[in-house]
DNA sequence: CAGGGGAATTCAAACGTTTCAATAGACCAT
DNA sequence: ATGGTCTATTGAAACGTTTGAATTCCCCTG
């Protein structure tokens, strides 16, 4: 091996300079190229210059710098999340947030936050992603049956993980909730329950997990034979005064409902209010299913019924499939459906 | 104006790259130097020269390469949002967050959210940003009384703006909210109620709301005569069956409080629950005032009294100031301390 | 008409990587 | 010695900006 002359003349530096793959190359004596090659285990490299190389890199302190590596790879180690920031979600945000983000530590990937309200051209936002390379890959909640998003990523290619299914023929990485087995399972517990007259409130129809929403409970409650009916003109996206109203009006009737399955814990607070406001009991007079994925459910009196969503989880998921597209995987066998679990009762009262 | 001498002999290409500024350049026929300072509006490039090139660059579609500039320049158009994910928020996470992009959407900037939970070095954390340059500023919530990381930050003169005041001398930037006001206000409530015996859960002591929220509570409920706890051995940060525990347990004794003031929504969830649970009427035998930050509030029954912080708005208010700390505006006078607002009751029955 | 001054523009270097193509040895077989 | 093959390394270009210094051009003054 060519030793190099001794360009290392001065000893230590004050100011303590951030250091680069040049200051490795000097303090090792080979080449920033063989630097380069060395830190990334390029085979061509003898295994004992790796070993040098990587020692001299740890000890200074290196860390590449990632705008540099940037704009030679034209990876941005960027991964955007877009977020609706309109609607209520209490623990949503929060758990899923930080499955993401558990997930990408250390993979020397960061989040990037984009807020996705329906107001604005949802695709533009896409399309400004993909063009001005912000990102590397992209993860999506509230997924359409045919998400335009979806298909303009799947057009081009671009790494991404949806949460929600769609309708479309080409395989795509999505993490999603059976809906269907939620909606089936909590159909069976009212009906266990004794109650008749089964009452949902569904999100916009353009969801994908609307539909399955819709088919579970329709399904169920005719093979229960018993009376059910999706609350109309209010979705679990309306002001809650709204649905409040809704639930009210529909409890004026001669036989209003007496189970309720609520898809959103905003909506099964309100319920609660509502049967509440209509001179109801709940437990009595009406039993409540609700989806639950925070844990604020367990302090809520009288006790709800509910079926938990591990959001902490489904972001962890979308999060490692994206790092799986993003190293080129095909998207084929990249889903999960989560089962409706049990909550975790540790003890919540 | 010496016109080029004719470089655009090709007239269309069909796969559209997607433009520099070179493309620009070739497109305008002045020089990319130019045309880079044409952009910034550099007062040094003709007027006429300006508009034309601004035209060329909005007709191409012309959008700056973050990395490229990044490297250049070493700013990084990134903000970074320190978010502690292992405590249970509810809206806090999602509010606050939506206020932020909401203010840096259009700005340039974007945001990325970095996981710092105490189990770490939260200082590693600042350290690293600072160091490997992966942000322009930095936000962060849940501030200390003598708060290491903004002590760091100081020292280094990085632009971040804290959730919370310090206690340190030298002025930086924050939003806060009225906490001590908070309290007051509450033990006026409560005692205007015709409450004698008030209890107050903090939360753990070396954050700088728990001295604020201390001294409102024991001064008011001192001005007022009255009895007064705060509750040992647990803080708002604890598990929530432990906090349902240690309500019952003091609600165990001869005298049991009648006057509750929750910081967080969870506790006020879990104090009515152990009330319930308890044997006591919520709103009879005791009554509750909470800190409410999300809409829930409105659908619980019994209706709980609440005091509204505006996270939407503080995330807003942070945003906008780190802006100016990143435009280089000192911090003497960038902090804001919002006052406890009524809810807005935008009707929610 | 030399040359000073100012306005407008351009040149070229630099930021820190990655990677193609080239080079330098070493070893082996002719 | 000559050439070939293989391994280990290096030189240099490129990614798209920004910016200090240089250049060009024109007008004006003496």
């Amino acid at each position: 091996m060519t030793r190099p002359p001794e360009t290392q003349t001065l000893p230590i530096e004050a100011p303590t300079e951030r250091p680069t793959l040049r200051t490795v190359a000097q303090a090792t004596g080979f080449s920033v190229a063989t630097v380069s090659r060395a830190l990334s285990d390029d085979p061509r490299i003898a295994l004992k210059t790796r070993k040098t190389v990587a020692e001299a890199a740890e000890r200074l302190g290196y860390v590449p710098d990632r705008a540099a590596r940037r704009l030679r790879t034209g990876r941005t180690q960027v991964v955007s999340l877009l977020l609706n920031t309109e609607h209520e979600f209490l623990g949503f945000t929060h758990e899923f947030l930080s499955g993401i983000t558990e997930v990408l530590r250390g993979t020397g990937y960061s989040v990037t936050v984009v807020p996705d309200d329906i107001g604005e051209d949802r695709l533009d936002l896409v399309r400004n992603i993909m063009r001005n390379n912000l990102a590397d890959g992209i993860l999506f909640t509230r997924t359409e049956c045919f998400d335009p998003r979806a298909r303009l990523l799947m057009e081009s290619g671009f790494p991404f993980v949806s949460h929600g299914r769609t309708d479309f023929t080409t395989p795509h990485a999505w993490v999603d909730f059976d809906n269907e087995a939620f909606a089936r399972q909590a159909v069976e517990r009212l009906v266990t329950k004794g109650r008749r007259r089964l009452s949902l409130i569904l999100p916009e129809d353009r969801f994908s997990f609307t539909q399955h929403l819709r088919y579970g409970f329709l399904s169920a409650a005719r093979a229960a034979g018993i009376e059910h009916e999706i609350v109309a003109g209010v979705t679990l996206d309306s002001p809650t005064p709204e649905i409040a109203e809704a639930l009210r009006e529909s409890r004026r009737g001669p036989t209003p409902p007496d189970g309720y399955i609520c898809v959103g814990e905003v909506t099964a607070l309100v319920t609660m209010a509502a049967l509440v406001d209509t001179g109801a009991t709940p437990g009595i007079d009406a039993d409540v299913v609700a989806k639950r994925a925070s844990p604020i459910f367990d302090n809520i009196r009288p006790r709800i019924e509910t079926v938990f969503e591990d959001l902490r989880a489904t972001g962890r998921a979308m999060a490692e499939m994206l790092l799986r597209r993003m190293a080129g995987e095909p998207p084929e066998d990249l889903h999960i459906l989560f089962k409706p679990g049990q909550p975790d009762w540790n003890g919540g009262a």
